[in-house]
DNA sequence: TATATGAATGTAAACGTTTACAGGGGAAAA
DNA sequence: TTTTCCCCTGTAAACGTTTACATTCATATA
């Protein structure tokens, strides 16, 4: 592999000066620039970026950490994450935690080490040790999927208090008042414990108490939400509607109600969460909260490079939170609960 | 920020013990370790991988090119690649190609200057300039779902073919003989067009000329497919049966068949390709031909660990190309041609 | 003519590791 | 006692860039 050197050597130029014609062009006079850059192709020469990163210590590169890449939600938001960097000419470091904090502790040491200028992350606990211990350092982070809506942390997200709200809204305005809840463990996702508390508040100025058995946990998966769905149908008076903490646990849920012979929407109301791009593909298209993945990705990425590109001369750029807009796509399904559908004659 | 050198002296030893104690701990006396240890705990100590990485020229990075990471099928390969890179304390790059050859260029440039120790690569065109380049210069990668059976590149995939022959013969053992297929555009996938060989060529052995006007080719995305099936629909002897390049466009087709009025399976027989997760929780399930996408990009991570770490002694280690098997998966989205259930009395 | 200016280039240190090689010292062997 | 060996540690160069600073030289200005 040549290097700078033996450029310089061949052009009969410094390596400053080979430097500069890859760096800034314009600063080197024109013939000696072509004199460089035929030197260049002559010895075949190929950058080092790697060699660029330790001497300048910015690595263009940043880390992106989501649970899983298999929920097209978060894949979304890494296209738009890409997008974003594409521009900015850095490339990004996918990892996947898989829900799991020590896993996300790893990732975050992991790459720190690799010099990264800045992390994207979705994170499992966002209050936990790691991202304080980040923000104490200094280190540039972005959360996102956050619920944070003020203070010293840069976040992009949307309500998720207010999409479990309006969630369980939907279905009590369609006659429901016994709604079951599919959700992620908590431990593993603080937006699906906000939902939750959406869920329960809208419940509550409702006049509808909540129970705790409508409520099932599991993991994020297809088949955590075909089985928890089971479950909740399987008990005394089993809910008319559920609403799933994500589309692909929603997803989960038709099946799952289907092999216990239901027919969807009649017999059950399915909502979920997310509005992934399958969601309007599917049979009955899936009732959702739609919330802008690729835009939040894309913007997560954009407030990263601000705080990276900072003048850190005026005590550093001030932290900014995002709260983007989600909203209320109503699909088939969900229909009127069986009493409504009784009192107004429209059952079938 | 502190350095090697800083432990070095605050323990009152070399840079190279403190090297060794990262690197080769069981190489130092006990006592000197610890005392290397509590320095670096004292001062922050972090490791810089990437001045490693420079001294060492092994960056401990792969990269990984795929179309999109918005098909969950790439999705899951993606999956498969980071959990063998993990093992390997390996991290990985993730770039869109967004099937555009110029894209797939410019990020494996990117990724070599950024000093990758190899490349997995989806690519757009197996055959041109690019991979060549990268043969001939002997830098370490493995091509995914590639269709090469044989030779000096190193690769892993599926029959392609077979697959494409496969579905139709299911087709056509129910009894259609008017069989449509949407596909990717052929200039931007070799995947889609040995399938539609393999297509083709089951017609002929079976006595069914082939027609022009019953292939669609497309974008692959959902709309793609939706848009790809309509037309098809509309030509003067519609197709009674479709089979789709990958599952992301048979979804995308089952929402355009529904869309012109039509029942399913009963009035269209549609197959996908991949067998993507969503496959089996649609309805009606999406009979498909399964290649095992997690599988590949583990197989392909260890491929290019294998080609890396070989002893570049014995005149290199041999080119493995493997094949993986795909399967017919039946599910409910086939059914028999209009014929075939008139003569045996199976319609409904 | 002498001086100031500025554009183009060169010099050399710095970035934080790794590693080939050398050396010290103690134990075992002769 | 001398020699040999091995374990542990140190020395110093190397990796390929960037960049602050110095230098050169031609031109403009006084």
């Amino acid at each position: 592999m040549s290097t700078i050197l033996d450029v310089a050597k061949l052009a009969g130029v410094s390596t400053a000066t080979v430097s500069r014609v890859i760096n800034s062009p314009e600063s080197v006079r024109e013939e000696t620039r072509k004199r460089v850059t035929r030197a260049m192709a002559v010895c075949n020469y190929k950058y080092n970026a790697l060699a660029r990163g330790f001497a300048t210590k910015r690595s263009n590169t940043i880390g992106l950490i989501i649970p899983t890449i298999n929920n097209p939600v978060f894949a979304e938001s890494t296209r738009g994450v890409q997008d974003c960097a594409g521009e900015k000419k850095t490339q990004v470091i996918l990892g996947n935690t898989y829900y799991q904090y020590d896993q996300e502790e790893g990732l975050i040491k992991t790459l720190r080490e690799k010099q990264v200028d800045g992390l994207i992350i979705t994170s499992t606990n966002p209050r936990g040790r790691i991202i304080k211990t980040l923000q104490d350092e200094g280190f540039p982070f972005v959360l996102l999927y956050s619920t944070i809506k003020k203070g010293l942390v840069w976040a992009v997200g949307i309500d998720n208090f207010q999409g479990g709200y309006r969630a369980t809204q939907h279905l009590i305005e369609l006659g429901h008042y016994r709604i079951g809840m599919v959700a992620g463990t908590f431990s593993i996702s603080d937006r699906s414990f906000h939902r939750w508390h959406g869920y329960r508040q809208c419940l509550k100025d409702h006049g509808i108490t909540y129970e705790k058995q409508l409520l099932a946990q599991t993991e994020y998966s297809l088949t955590g939400g075909r089985d928890s769905v089971k479950k909740l149908l399987s008990i005394p008076k089993p809910p008319t509607a559920v609403f799933c903490s994500n589309d692909y646990l929603a997803l989960g849920a038709m099946k799952g109600a289907r092999e216990m012979g239901l027919n969807l929407p009649e017999n059950l109301s399915i909502m979920g969460f997310d509005d992934i791009q399958i969601a309007s593909y599917v049979i009955p298209g899936l009732t959702t909260i739609r919330q802008p993945a690729y835009e939040m990705g894309k913007q997560g990425a954009e407030l990263l490079f601000q705080r990276i590109n900072a003048d850190p001369a005026d005590g550093g750029p001030v932290p900014v939170q995002r709260m983007l807009d989600s909203s209320l796509i109503v699909r088939e399904s969900t229909m009127a609960g069986p009493e409504k559908r009784m009192t107004n004659g429209t059952e079938q």
